[in-house]
DNA sequence: GTTGTCCGAGACTTTGGGTCTCGGATTCGG
DNA sequence: CCGAATCCGAGACCCAAAGTCTCGGACAAC
């Protein structure tokens, strides 16, 4: 039944689609839905964190490169056709609080506990700054992505995930550190 | 006509008040609404830019303390009833390519401006480095708070916005320029 | 005074999210 | 093995609000 709700979103994006398609195409009556989810917002939502949740695992060992590489795969979801998703949730989330808090509590908060410990690690390291305060630090990093993915005044790609990182990078790195990060491209 | 608007979407918010409203609170018929704008949103939108237009003048000779001022009006702006509409209008613009263009065009290239204009002033005078991207400097400085406006998984506050330029400050400044910004309070 | 244009008023259409109802199938109790 | 209660697909229905269409009165032009 998400299965179904996945592969329309997918195919039609998420504006298009229509609780009685999602309905149909899974064989399933509209009320069935709605037994399960509260509204049509929702059950995107859930498709979508079916749909990105597989990612986590190997990441390098320099925070550095660790962070870059977390923040192109977020410029790369934002641009696919996920991003569209993204998008239709956070309109859908102003003027309906409660779909607002479950984005941020089942979608927003696990990617941003990632990017987290990233950070924590980094701190611990001391390849950071020991004072860095790390929900600033997210603010920072991944806040011009949601803007170019939101507004669309940019083109959103990783290489612009990567001068963001270059840019902001002199404010978070512990000045006292010798290690210098490798650019590898 | 535009008054009656303003009026309205201060008082109920730009989500509760319909056309219909609009209209007769203009003494005014829904059609001739629709002869001089294309949709709701449009209309909200005027009212945002006739509520906010008003604002350059006076900036500090200091680059830091001119941008953190800059910042500072943009996150009181989001904290206020304009905020609410903003965050409407990047809402309607998902799904509404007409509207989100007027968008950048009219409300969000005009602040986007000066911004710049700040930068490129604290370039010249060699307080900011010379290499810098303007674009991505000012994606890295109000990203964060679009972010916190439009997700709201923190609260909007200036002080945010001080901790934002702090902590991309490093990645902007001419390193090798002698002033080191003086932080008042 | 007649004709034409403008526009307030409000009825109407449309669209899609969300609710209500029916009837058949499946399951449980005896 | 049979009656009763539940579940659920199907789809009719409701509702709100954006956007369109139509009427009729007011004013202007000639």
């Amino acid at each position: 039944m998400l299965d179904s709700a996945r592969d329309l979103v997918c195919q039609l994006g998420p504006r298009a689609v229509t609780v009685d398609q999602i309905a149909a195409a899974a064989g399933v009556g509209k009320q069935t839905i709605y037994r399960w989810w509260p509204s049509k917002s929702s059950v995107i939502m859930d498709a979508l964190i079916e749909l990105t949740d597989p990612d986590p695992a190997d990441l390098p060992d320099s925070t550095y490169e660790a962070v870059r590489l977390q923040m192109r795969r977020v410029a790369g979801m934002f641009a696919s056709r996920n991003g569209e998703l993204i998008r239709e949730l956070v309109a859908d989330s102003q003027g309906d609080p409660a779909l607002a808090k479950d984005f941020r509590d089942r979608f927003f908060a696990h990617r941003r506990a990632r990017g987290a410990a990233s950070l924590e690690k980094g701190i611990a390291t001391g390849e950071l700054r020991a004072d860095l305060d790390v929900e600033d630090a997210l603010d920072v990093l991944y806040g011009p992505l949601w803007l170019q993915l939101l507004v669309g005044h940019r083109p959103l790609s990783q290489a612009a995930a990567d001068r963001v990182l270059d840019l902001v990078w002199p404010g978070l790195k512990n000045s006292k550190s010798r290690l210098a990060p490798k650019k590898t491209t």
